[in-house]
DNA sequence: GCGACAG
DNA sequence: ATCTTGTCGC
């Protein structure tokens, strides 16, 4: 029901009335089409390392045949503060070692699906894969060989967050990333940070985020000894999770992955930048806050 | 039943 | 996600 309250796009759609008066809203339709959606493409999901290329921090030799891994892609969107159905979608590719931007790729949209916790995908993995289908399509040279995504992996309620999502519909080695640690099986960001200030723990980065399953979901990550906001680091397709922590520790300059957090400043900024051409179009010669 | 809930 | 200023420290 918030569903189809806050969603600009249907509140004027009198079928939605006929299916709500038959006690089956269509949001709580929408959430099991994509509940079994998940489901069905968790299915597919592979958990283990499954790529040609190696670690440059393998402790095995570098022979023949083996590529060592170069191109680490990041994704990210950015939402206008006005109106959030209008965003920017931006996918960069860094070389390593340098971590210097080889690729920078972005995407002026309007998006119509809402966020639902646990069902990111559904709102941003459409126009992320679309600029990496295309990407691919063009040969293009910096294809990434791992993607690292702005959201969790199997850190995720039903274990498939939207770097598996994004991953498994890509067919491409994706790596999950989360600011903030979503709460499943147990899990709370207040014990994890109580997990670093241990004393047993004052010298690891990783930490790992077993719920009361048993079962390992992901890493709480610290860049430094003395960072107090960890990041959430988890699996999302073909690449395993020792790996999926070696990407992160290479790449990582700041909290937040250099991929990551150059695709991020990067959607802010031509976001920023396309609001301001809008309004000079519209005829607004004056547009500070106060008249 | 109520609250919590990646971006 | 976004709003929002300065400030403390290496």
């Amino acid at each position: 029901m918030e569903l189809v309250e806050s969603s600009p796009a249907t509140e004027h759609h009198p079928e939605m009335n006929r299916e709500e008066a038959s006690g089956e809203s269509s949001s709580s339709n929408q959430l099991e089409n994509w509940t079994e959606e998940q489901d069905q493409l968790k299915k597919k999901l592979i958990a283990h390392d499954d790529f040609p290329w190696k670690l440059p921090s393998s402790p095995t030799e570098l022979p023949q045949g083996s590529e060592t891994l170069k191109y680490v892609g990041g994704v990210d969107i950015s939402f206008s503060k006005d109106d959030s159905s209008v965003a920017c979608a931006c996918l960069v590719v860094l070389e390593l070692p340098s971590l210097r931007v080889v690729h920078n790729e972005l995407s002026l949209l309007r998006l119509q699906v809402p966020y639902v916790p646990g069902f990111l995908a559904f709102r941003e993995a459409p126009v992320l894969l679309q600029i990496l289908e295309k990407m691919r399509d063009d040969q293009h040279p910096f294809y990434p060989q791992v993607l690292m995504v702005d959201g969790n992996g199997i850190l995720h309620p039903r274990g498939f967050g939207l770097a598996c999502h994004l991953g498994v519909l890509a067919h491409l080695p994706t790596i999950g990333v989360g600011k903030n640690l979503h709460h499943v099986d147990g899990l709370d960001h207040s014990e994890v940070r109580r997990s670093f200030l241990l004393k047993e723990n004052e010298d690891e980065q990783v930490i790992k985020l077993v719920g009361n399953s048993g079962f390992t979901w992901g890493v709480g990550f610290r860049p430094t000894l003395s960072s107090v906001k960890p990041i959430y680091v988890s699996l999302g397709h073909r690449i395993s999770l020792d790996s999926a922590v070696e990407v992160v520790k290479m790449t990582c300059k700041y909290r937040v992955p250099e991929p990551i957090r150059q695709a991020d400043m990067r959607s802010r900024a031509y976001l920023q930048k396309h609001l301001l051409g809008l309004l000079k179009d519209l005829g607004h010669t004056e547009w500070k806050t106060e008249h």
